[in-house]
DNA sequence: CTTGAATATTCCAAAACCCATATATATGAA
DNA sequence: TTCATATATATGGGTTTTGGAATATTCAAG
């Protein structure tokens, strides 16, 4: 098994990258975006989203589902509605220091 | 100046989320992480990171270019060697939670 | 000005993404 | 079972991204 040690660390990296990398791409939507900050205040279904920023709800479903393909959000089923959260805090911490920096960027323009 | 306050608000937000969306897009490539991965420990020119990596020349420019358009990395040119560095230590943050991320959700795997 | 080394850009076809529309599924009530 | 509500999925066409190959640019030395 220590002889393919080096093939397997390399596989190892390759698959956290690649999950690193898709975990990424669910924040590349400001849609996804404002809904991740949405669901800071709390669990939300798929109405209450729907009505906070007045989108088609088979637009709304689309990314959510993304999100939660990539394990950035997680789901709870109460009768016939689905209420969404955040998946681990971290997720919160990632989207606030992306807003910090974009914060001084933008400042940085005026 | 009060009377469009919220259209401004708005403006504003969206320019936001659309600025956060396009630095999460630079960390959505495998390569692109690896290569912020390699810039923590300082520094490194384009050679450098060949040599790291072994990928084509022009392969690693249009993805340091990626990095570079979104705000990711910072440049500093030496003679006719260009070196790269992280623009941001938040930048190193975000990449650490997402690593710790997914390390969980590899570990659960197995 | 020419050369060589380092880096950047252009081009292109395949793949992926976006989003509206239409349809399907799931659940609880009647 | 039938119906209404909430949510999810399928489809399709227009747009964007990807990554490899070829080419271009930049810089210092001679």
């Amino acid at each position: 098994m220590s002889s393919n040690q080096n093939i397997n660390t390399l596989d190892d990296e390759n698959k956290s990258l690649n999950l690193q990398a898709e975990l990424c791409q669910s924040l590349t939507h400001p849609f996804r975006l404002k809904i991740l900050q949405i669901l800071q205040d709390g669990e939300k279904n798929v109405s209450d989203i729907k009505t906070l920023t007045q989108k088609p709800q088979p637009y709304i479903s689309q990314h959510l589902k993304v999100l939660r393909d990539k394990g950035a959000v997680k789901t709870r089923r109460e009768a016939n509605e689905v209420y969404y959260s955040l998946a681990d805090s971290r997720i919160l911490e990632i989207c606030e220091l992306v807003a910090d920096l974009i914060s001084k960027k933008i400042r940085s323009y005026e």
